[in-house]
DNA sequence: GTTCTTGCAAAATATTTGCAAGACG
DNA sequence: CGTCTTGCAAATATTTTGCAAGAAC
């Protein structure tokens, strides 16, 4: 396990692995949750929000991780699968606690056909699920 | 139609119909997408943004609108139907065009059951479809 | 040396609150 | 009078950009 890893994860998405990145996305890894930028600086208080912000500007862009918006006015982001493409057959689906605010990621969740008005095309989907978490309930 | 019943729609949710509120309302019915604080700012030249937001948070409270997060970083807001509960039976599906912006409600877009981690609880739930509308594909 | 990355500062955007004046009952 | 509503101002929160110094190749 570990930095090797890490470091591979980052170029098989053609991103330099560097220093902060590599922080990054190990923090990203140990949540079990959606990480928001502020979650981030705090987590990895030696690093600048600006960074952090740009490189989960670039793991976005690089469909490395994914940005969720559930709902409490900060965009939080999780780690894609390896295989994500991020299509709307690979929706995303979050469950977000009301209670302690964390976001899950929900895998396996099935989504049927979806029936658009005419002429409408999906390129990607969102689903966020609110209520009570395992612990909170 | 017009003001008696645009007062009849606030008063059937507990919402003392003032006039700031009645534009608020109107507004919001003529749009067929749904509008953020800032369009609203617009659409009403004359108004103050903050009562308009309190106008949008009294609504969204008492149930007659809800709030939509379709990725812009600005919340939208949109008319519930007038039988919404906002529950995960009655999830509401929106649409984001890439390309122009808009976002539309969903009407009868049927979810599936969803099969939530154990011990999860769902309240409500939000679904948001992006892609281009008939116009912008 | 050229490109990429970082960190500080600051701008831009969005949301929310405080407070006093006014409207309403 | 007392409560609710409004509008201005300002605070807060969040996201984004500019720029120069430093690292990487």
């Amino acid at each position: 396990m570990g930095q090797q890893n890490l470091i591979k994860e980052l170029e098989n998405r053609a991103i330099s692995p560097t220093a902060m990145r590599l922080l990054v996305l190990d923090q990203l890894k140990k949540a079990s949750v959606a990480m928001s930028l502020a979650d981030l600086e705090i987590a990895l208080d030696q690093a600048d929000r600006t960074t952090i912000y740009r490189s989960l500007k670039k793991f976005e862009e690089n469909k490395l991780i994914h940005s969720i918006e559930d709902g409490t006015g900060s965009v939080k982001y999780a780690l894609c699968e390896s295989n994500c493409q991020c299509t709307p057959e690979f929706t995303h689906a979050h469950f977000h606690c009301n209670n302690c605010e964390q976001t899950f990621c929900l895998r396996n969740v099935h989504l049927p056909d979806l029936s658009l008005p005419k002429n409408f095309v999906a390129e990607n989907s969102s689903f966020v699920i609110k209520g009570r978490c395992d612990h909170c309930r």
